[in-house]
DNA sequence: ACCTGAACACCGTTCAAGT
DNA sequence: ACCTGAACACCGTTCAAGT
């Protein structure tokens, strides 16, 4: 994962008192403590005492508790969006690159499924909600839009608006990983892939009989 | 509001301390606060103290806080399941009920959002869903494979697994109620009831360009 | 500017004890 | 059987103080 910072720093100095970037090593830690113990393990002062900073140090980079979730949230997206594009891009495009779309959505769910919940969870504040992850929120979504406006120009989707293509396909694939993670499928014997694969069956042709 | 502190002391029967069912009264307490001020805001002592109680009388009527929360998701699918009935039932049944009960759905989302947000998050434990809420979240789900199968034997809609149908249709609903309550919709200016119009219409008929 | 230690105002939960 | 009071082991957050 290639980062680098927004903004150049004029020099390495050493005036950190610990981390070279605190901010980042607590989104780190916070993640994985999301993905392996659940959100309700996440506590300010495990994440902290595991990064061998003080309780508080963490006010310094973070309004608050809301805000590093907020944070945890917007990687979620950001690492969504970039799985969707390369998926669409290395499975060439198309209507089978569409396909990989869907499939990549929910494997990354399900395989996420605490930082997924994370990312539509009731845990930020509705402020956050319209600033902070509208951006990367959106990014992923965009990742949708632009995949449906390539088909219709292929014209294999038809032409309706595409931000409301884009809801309706979004829908699904959200629907089919929650329905995974609550473990609702398994409790059926249905295997995820295979609902993925029929529902974007049944996205293209509908669900109507025909004569 | 609450400002009555003390309970009088001794009155009415001696069968039970303070409440005919307070268990009723602890769900109903529960309920209401998230209603009003989300998941966060529930608190067991806030609950308690509402209903003139000790912190401790609830461990009497459920294990802990999370079997609390799973209670409340019962009945949430409980209310949205005899809502989903209603609708299909008052509509007449057909395409038109089952389009009513698409419209059902994201308005009981939308106007209980915290609720339905428990129904679905991740506060519950593994075992408590399953078992708890395989239930009544079982039967919401079968009142819509009920309705694809009616209309199926009216050759409306085509013969695949009902249960594959139900999962597609409820995928569409659940993601577009999540959009809804995450305020994406909103966000892009779209009206939630033509939101859910369009994917119905979709799911219908599909996304390909039809020649 | 960044971090700490101690303190505050909460939590959920346990448990011996009361009726 | 049902409920209480006190206590325990936690929380997130604030704030004066240190470097």
């Amino acid at each position: 994962m290639a980062s680098k910072r927004l903004i150049p720093l004029k020099k390495k100095r050493a005036d950190h008192y610990h981390h070279g970037d605190l901010r980042k090593a607590l989104l780190g830690a916070a993640l994985r403590t999301i993905q392996e113990r659940g959100v309700d393990a996440l506590t300010l002062r495990a994440v902290s005492k595991e990064l061998g900073v003080s309780q508080t140090a963490l006010y310094r980079h973070f309004a608050d508790k809301s805000a590093l979730l907020a944070a945890v949230a917007r990687e979620g997206f950001r690492m969504l969006r970039l799985a969707l594009i390369e998926s669409w891009e290395q499975r060439g495009r198309g209507l089978e690159g569409f396909q990989a779309m869907g499939e990549t959505y929910v494997r990354f769910a399900v395989e996420s499924s605490s930082h997924y919940r994370v990312m539509f969870g009731a845990s930020l504040d509705e402020t956050e909600r319209d600033t902070e992850l509208e951006t990367e929120g959106g990014g992923a979504f965009q990742a949708l839009v632009d995949a449906l406006v390539e088909l219709q120009e292929s014209e294999l989707v038809r032409r309706d608006n595409p931000q409301a293509l884009a809801r309706h396909v979004w829908a699904i694939v959200h629907g089919i990983a929650m329905l995974a993670i609550d473990g609702r499928l398994k409790q059926q014997g249905a295997d995820v892939q295979e609902v993925v694969g029929y529902s974007l069956e049944r996205l293209r042709t509908g669900i109507l009989q025909t004569p």
